[in-house]
DNA sequence: TACAAGATCTTGGTACGCCATAATATGGCA
DNA sequence: TGCCATATTATGGCGTACCAAGATCTTGTA
């Protein structure tokens, strides 16, 4: 961010997203929250239509989805949305794990005040969220709450990992916070997570973060378990 | 590998790579290995040129690069090889410490001989490579030391992020291990995370999986500290 | 010399067409 | 009637041509 020479701050925020990558979030979104079934084919032609753009830009959308997991793509018979099973999941939030705990950990050994506060603040919103039944909101500050907890350290290459393995078991996200005392537990467990960085006590902010991913694992094993398959 | 119904077990092991893979891999070498050098512009039609491929393959592929972070898109100005600075390949470092740690720990947690003995055979080779003055075998059988790791306990996420990650250093690996001494302390670095495994101490495999790479994120500072710039 | 007009380069995006393959439908022949 | 060979269709893989718009380089002229 260091265009701020001359007027430069003045130049207005336009959003210079290009065509493909409205296209991206658009097939993402779909994908992330359910409007696209896992197992569901993604014919090129078809979302052309949909999208109303051209075949180029669906073949680029799609490599990328690609890429990042949440589409797979079958040997002579094209993309389909990719499918997660119980033991992906559990991968995903055993990293997810790892990589916060880590993040945690910097955050307390740094012995800024700022952090814990930043933190408590995401933490608040996120209550407040829960009181008013927004779930929509939740996972948002939840986001924004790890987010900060990397960005605070200057780790956005961890945060991107996360990122990304996040929205793949976005899904099971969703169904974990409306768990029964999830709203209560979550946020018990962020705040010990929080407490722990105030002290600047990285092992205990380490644990923290480590039993908050394990919980919401466990849950997500139950609900999956819940279904015969996930697909 | 379920095709060994019938007489499935003759069918030709046919490439099947589109295109596309054959043109990403190349592509994908060439900036690792250098012959693109961060900062270099990758023009569409010259690569095409280059490739001997259309448009369409080659905007597809700088699409999954970019998703990769090997390459950049600077706005109204087209793709670039991304910089790899200071920062981020400590980060990298960092990361791939926090889940190669992981892997260690849960290797040693299971207790299986099969397990040591597997990468002891990794760890030959790279010894034996080291011996010949073959880099690119040790890089090799490196990679193929952590894939064992992680692929013993079947964490094929986990080894996707660490791979993901790895090629974004990989000019860094080549000269981290050129270094002095790190023909003899590295495979004794990796002989001590076998050890812990083999011992079934999943403490002492973590850290001495942190440890090693510790070792090379400092080795590779080092080695940046040398240049201005890593451009 | 300095500046403005225009040419050029390059990407973003579109449209269309061709080919290969897989699956399915169809039809002819024993 | 039953089966095999041949269309047909659906779809992805790949290529080409084209246009618009922004950035940059050239060049001509005052």
């Amino acid at each position: 961010m260091n265009d701020d020479a001359h007027g430069a701050a003045i130049r207005v925020e336009r959003p210079a997203k290009t065509l493909r990558e409205l296209a991206l979030d658009k097939v993402r979104e779909a994908i992330v929250n359910g409007y696209f079934r896992p197992g569901d084919r993604l014919v090129e032609r078809d979302l052309c239509a949909q999208l109303g753009v051209s075949r180029t830009i669906v073949r680029e959308v799609l490599r990328h989805l690609e890429s990042e997991g949440l589409v797979a793509n079958l040997p002579n018979k094209g993309p389909i949305v990719a499918h997660l099973n119980h033991d992906e999941a559990k991968q995903i939030y055993e990293i997810r794990g790892a990589l916060e705990g880590m993040a945690a950990r910097l955050c307390a050994e740094q012995n800024n005040p700022a952090i814990a506060d930043a933190l408590d603040k995401s933490l608040e919103d996120i209550k407040s969220s829960y009181r008013d039944k927004d779930m929509a909101g939740v996972l948002a500050h939840t986001s924004s709450f790890y987010q900060t907890l990397f960005s605070m350290v200057d780790r956005h290459i961890a945060w991107g990992v996360v990122n990304l393995l996040t929205v793949r078991i976005n899904h099971l996200r969703s169904m974990t916070i409306k768990t029964q005392n999830r709203d209560v537990q979550g946020p018990a467990q962020m705040a010990r997570i929080v407490d722990a960085i105030r002290r600047g006590d990285g092992e205990g902010a380490y644990q923290a973060a480590m039993d908050h991913v394990a919980g919401a694992s466990a849950i997500a094993q139950a609900v999956l378990s819940g279904h015969e398959r996930i697909d």
